[in-house]
RNA sequence: GGCGCAUUCGUCUAGGGGUUUAGGACACCUCCCUCUCAAGGAGGAGAUCACCGGUUCGAAUCCGGUAUGCGCUACCA
């Protein structure tokens, strides 16, 4: 096989949508399978849908992912630039050529025009595309229509008849017929390429050996091949993935919820995750491998295993994977990945930037609890407010009253006082105990004491939190809760 | 309307003529562990392999048709 070259080609009309990013990844994991280059392009050719920022963002996702590139924006290459929209010279000259070969022409009809005829079409039901009414325009013709002030289009001149073939690495041979296909425009009347000229040309320029994009290219292609062919280009490999559809199989857009994969950097989702989860949608090892890490998904990663269906965003699956990878964390790479989320919530960032200490200790008792990184803020909600809020009637247990609770806390209470050493051994020690002389079954002491200690039914393990928390403010919650109790029966 | 593609548990998927009582994972349910919640362990339920026909001794796997879905059909990518 020739070098491997694989980009990945985003145009920056607004935030980097998880199907493409997928699309990135793919072409990445190719890339590095095959210790090729991977190279990013800028196909900004649509100056009126460009969106401020989006290239930034694009390329910050890409970073966060850890999807590097060799060629492209910020570290330069030898087929720059790399902005479409600075090759502009290269799409006219190969426009030039193909209309000097008579392989494409001006066109000069009128956006009215277009439109009329495409309505006419619909209306007769019949198969819509360009009619080819400039296709055997004169000489005269065209410089009447120039002289008007015309501004033209440049369409490709494509065969009436016979086929295109070629073949894709994941959808095998296809076939098209060539009359299916309209005369597309390859140069706008701005100057500004359309896709299909400008993807040739620089896919062409920059050697690319393999275009790995989304299925919705694959009917593009026979275009692109006649263009190919009529330039001399020999074509580059091709694969096209398969889409990535939401909950109710309709392309996934805004409405199925997140959909940028910023919003998945925002809610607390490692890139670790993040990449193996968007990895399996679309490609699979085997029947049973789920979790692999970057390294594995490079050195098993095969075009050959792509499937053709195309594959539902599992919002759960995802949840559960990334549970499990940020279980697989040390407590510093927690520390270090929560951090960034705790300082978004007042309290926790308090707490951190004034006693780090505390907070690492808090953070092991929610690690395994925490399916993202946002959610640790709220996990650990109740180890930094000072005062709790909560309903009174959670301190108290099944089968309990409101007296056999507080008579369970008030008992408790200078035991806590007096303990020495106040770490989770110590608590159990002592609590255990003292369950039985209560007469209470454990569930229901602890049950008391956790919902006085945390203002919570659901909390990590109950010595380790108040161990945490320390004998101070466990004491001071404790008799807050006796007061609530009593406040109660007034 | 035309062209193209796809269709295996709710979802992601394995399996590509006999080894399949169609395997795994998420989600769901039960039980175990257990101070709650998780995590973990053991089970369970869940797929007439879209449908119809054909080829074959034998089809989820090959072929044809139908249905449904998706994509393209822009001076958008």
């Amino acid at each position: 096989m020739t070098k491997v070259r694989t980009r990945f080609a985003p145009s920056p009309t607004g935030f980097p949508h998880v199907g493409n990013i997928r699309t990135a990844l793919f072409a990445w994991l190719f890339a590095r399978r095959h210790g090729g280059s991977f190279i990013i392009r800028i196909e900004d050719t649509d100056v009126a849908r460009r969106v401020e920022g989006a290239v930034e963002t694009i390329l910050g996702s890409l970073r966060w992912l850890g999807l590097d590139w060799d060629e492209g924006p910020e570290v330069g290459g030898k087929y720059g630039p790399y902005f479409q929209s600075q090759r502009l010279d290269k799409y006219h000259e190969i426009a030039q050529q193909l209309i000097s070969q008579g392989d494409a022409y001006h066109c000069y009809c009128s956006p009215q025009r277009l439109e009329e005829m495409r309505a006419e079409q619909v209306r007769h039901k019949q198969p819509s595309g360009y009619d080819r009414h400039c296709r055997e325009l004169s000489q005269e013709e065209r410089t009447k229509k120039e002289a008007e002030g015309i501004i033209p289009v440049v369409r490709f001149k494509t065969p009436l008849e016979g086929q295109t073939k070629f073949n894709d690495l994941i959808w095998g041979e296809l076939v098209f017929e060539n009359n299916t296909l309209d005369d597309f425009i390859m140069l706008k009347s701005d100057g500004y390429p359309t896709y299909h000229l400008a993807n040739i040309v620089d896919d062409h320029l920059m050697e690319i050996s393999h275009i790995i994009r989304a299925e919705e290219w694959l009917s593009s292609v026979p275009r692109h091949v006649l263009m190919y062919q009529a330039l001399g280009f020999e074509p580059p490999n091709f694969a096209h993935l398969p889409m990535l559809l939401g909950a109710d199989r309709s392309k996934l857009s805004k409405r199925h919820g997140a959909v940028s994969i910023t919003e998945y950097y925002e809610q607390g989702y490692l890139p670790e995750a993040m990449v193996n989860f968007l990895a399996l949608l679309g490609w699979s090892l085997d029947d049973r491998t789920e979790i692999l890490s970057r390294q594995e998904l490079i050195k098993n990663f095969s075009l050959e295993r792509v499937s053709r269906t195309a594959a539902i965003f599992n919002r759960d699956k995802l949840n559960w994977m990334n549970g499990v990878y940020i279980r697989s964390l040390t407590a510093d790479e927690f520390f270090e990945a929560a951090e960034p989320y705790l300082m978004m919530d007042r309290l926790a960032g308090e707490a951190v930037i004034s006693s780090e200490e505390y907070v690492r200790n808090i953070l092991p008792l929610v690690q395994e609890r925490a399916k993202t990184l946002a959610e640790v803020a709220e996990l650990t909600q109740f180890f930094f407010v000072e005062e709790l809020d909560y309903a009174p009637n959670l301190l108290i247990g099944k089968n309990m009253s409101q007296e056999s609770t507080s008579e369970a806390l008030k008992t408790a209470q200078p035991r806590l006082e007096q303990l020495k050493v106040f770490d989770a051994e110590s608590l159990e020690a002592l609590l255990r105990p003292l369950a039985v002389e209560l007469g209470l079954k454990t569930g229901q002491l602890f049950g008391a004491l956790r919902t006085a200690v945390t203002g919570r039914t659901a909390a990590p393990p109950l010595f380790q939190t108040m161990a945490v928390l320390g004998k101070g403010r466990c004491l001071k919650r404790i008799e807050a809760a006796l007061d609530r109790l009593t406040r109660m029966s007034r």
